[in-house]
RNA sequence: UACCCCGUGGUGUAAUCGGUAGCACAGCAGGUUUUGGUCCUGUUGGUUCCUGGUUCGAGUCCAGGCGGGGUAACCA
């Protein structure tokens, strides 16, 4: 950690037990790491084991590293250990030191013969089917392996040859010696080792033996000499045998402790079904912004700042249970507020005519207004924008026949065009199918900059484009990938089923003449509308692409559904 | 039908050694406002899963139920 000053720690259990250890002794600074497999992408629930074990060791003034867990070549890759680097760093924390479980292969092999040698791991000739077949079952006892008995010299030279390459794929396995009937079937005499001859990405042919997860974490924790090894619920199971294995070692032994993991409405952690929804083509890659990946997220939209922020709020317990999306979408607007300019920008066009506008609607007369970047942030100053006789403004803000609370754009009614003037509707132009074509009105010229000087008020302001300043921009509208709130909860392969068909819209964006200098990786709320994020991967020079990140709070079109229903 | 973990408003979480159930989001109602945003104020929701026990006093301790989750890869 970069600020190793201590802070205000939370209140939850795991730092109840870090302060606890401290206090006691048996701990003098904290040690945590966050240990990921680089065979995929980092996602929101990662977000929150990094802001746990990371924060915590800040929070207390200890360290926390980064270790890949690297022990099985099969589908890990150096591209994922360089995108969880990324992603960690994205989030806005640095590890004190990097490591990789590969790093320990060796250590690892000195102990197994040690196991071996204490009569504790035995080498099994049995093959995958028939090891599973013999573990017993969930109320049923395991049997014996007939090689369970072999003495320690005969295993100890079996286990070189396993080692040395003398054995096939899949033929050998050494196994801890345990009991084959307990009750926890994690120590019904787990593998150790198996032979796969497959190159790894650090250790290269080094290797025909690869270590088991259990055979690996615990030691690596020990070796890293880390205090609190958090992990998630499922490996509560797994302790037992952590600490079988370091017990049996005589090796210092680190503190397993177990959470809830994070599981938010509408999005999907489970490894596997994001790669059914990549490999699918239900999405357009692992960084499409509507998956809840890091990468997903930032191209989304969602600041670093935003997701930890969530992670540190939504806490950490044991009881498994679902965070309302709304409050992920809370802390997003909280921080897009106070750092994302303003501009303005018409979704859903239709064209306003200034009938009174000197010269005529469509004369070259044009005057420049000065607009507010951030009311929140002074410090983001001005910036001027031409208004003339024709704008485009937002199809919805204007209703012909306008119920009782609209207070927008109708007939014979006056609004503030932001920054702008006052002006009242005189009028409509419809098509044959009677679609609206243009919008007409008159302006007040006596209201420059939308401030009226005989005091009077109106009841709403409403955004605009100069028809013949505007620049065309993509916009992508984003809606939650799935139409549940609990995708996850339709098994197999049906949560297929639940891909909300619009939750990618993508229109043709009118927007204000500066918008065309935005640069990808920038934060833009579009007044009235929502944040929009600046796409560094689409945009290109003088013609920018727009992802919405989160809609703005919109009073009036939550009023419309909740009494009648929509 | 084995073992392990868990059970506090709608959601998530807090409550020093047992001592009034708090906070955030959401909801609702006002106020401010050149964004129906932000901000400010007020406010509705809980028999702390149930039953019994210990105690002057139990969300907290004990017992028994009920409910939810997890676990049977040569994955992690």
């Amino acid at each position: 950690m970069t600020d190793r000053t201590p802070t205000e720690p939370a209140s939850d259990f795991v730092r109840d037990r870090v302060r606890a250890d401290l206090q006691s002794g048996r701990v003098k600074q904290v040690v945590t790491r966050f240990p990921p497999e680089p065979n995929g992408y980092l996602h929101i629930g990662h977000a929150k084991a990094i802001t746990l074990s990371f924060s915590i060791a800040q929070e207390f003034g200890g360290r926390c590293n980064l270790r890949m867990d690297d022990t099985n070549p099969e589908a890990e890759d150096q591209e994922y250990v360089d995108a969880i680097m990324a992603d960690v760093r994205w989030l806005g924390f640095q590890w004190d030191a990097m490591f990789y479980a590969a790093d320990y292969f060796d250590q690892l092999y000195v102990w197994a013969e040690q196991l071996v040698e204490k009569g504790l791991a035995y080498v099994d000739d049995q093959d995958a089917e028939t090891i599973s077949a013999t573990r017993g079952s969930l109320t049923a006892p395991g049997t014996n392996s007939p090689c369970r008995g072999r003495s320690p010299a005969e295993n100890l030279s079996l286990l070189r040859g396993m080692k040395n390459g003398e054995f096939a794929d899949g033929s050998k396995v050494l196994r801890a010696k345990i009991d084959m009937a307990h009750s926890n079937l994690n120590l019904r005499d787990p593998v150790m080792y198996r032979v796969r001859r497959l190159p790894h990405q650090r250790t290269g042919d080094t290797w025909c033996i690869y270590p088991m997860y259990d055979w690996a974490h615990g030691q690596c924790d020990s070796i890293e000499g880390i205090t609190h090894s958090l992990c998630t619920l499922e490996f509560e199971h797994h302790r037992p045998l952590y600490e079988w294995f370091c017990d049996s070692l005589g090796i210092y032994k680190p503190q397993q402790i177990e959470f809830a993991r994070l599981n938010v409405e509408y999005m999907l952690t489970s490894k596997r079904k994001l790669l059914l929804l990549v490999d699918g083509g239900h999405v357009d890659g692992w960084d499409d912004p509507r998956l809840p990946t890091l990468r997903g997220l930032r191209r989304r939209g969602y600041p670093p700042q935003a997701l930890v922020a969530f992670c540190k709020h939504v806490g950490v317990a044991k009881v498994n249970g679902t965070h309302e999306i709304g409050l992920l979408e809370f802390f997003v607007r909280n921080h897009l507020n106070k750092v994302a300019q303003r501009r303005m920008a018409v979704l859903d066009p239709v064209r306003l005519v200034i009938e009174n506008w000197p010269g005529g609607p469509d004369s070259a007369h044009v005057e420049m207004v000065e607009a507010v970047n951030n009311p929140e942030d002074p410090a983001a100053g001005t910036r001027s924008l031409p208004f003339r006789g024709e704008l485009w403004i937002e199809r919805e803000d204007f209703l012909e026949n306008p119920p009782k609370d609209f207070y927008r754009l109708a007939p014979g009614r006056e609004v503030r065009l932001r920054y702008g003037y006052f002006v009242t509707c005189t009028g409509v132009d419809k098509d044959a199918a009677g679609k609206v074509t243009a919008v007409r009105c008159t302006y007040d010229p006596a209201t420059t900059g939308g401030n009226a000087p005989d005091g009077r008020k109106v009841k709403a302001t409403i955004h605009w484009v100069s028809v013949s300043d505007a620049i065309d921009a993509e916009v992508r509208l984003f809606e939650h990938l799935f139409t549940d709130p609990d995708p996850a909860r339709a098994d197999g392969g049906d949560f297929l089923r639940l891909l909300n068909p619009d939750s990618r819209r993508i229109v043709r964006g009118k927007c204000e003449p500066s918008l065309g200098e935005a640069n990808g990786g920038e934060h833009y709320q579009f007044e009235r509308l929502a944040y929009f994020y600046c796409d560094d991967r689409d945009s290109t020079a003088g013609a920018p692409v727009f992802h919405r990140t989160v809609t703005l709070k919109d009073a009036w079109k939550k009023a419309q559904k909740t009494p009648g229903r929509n």
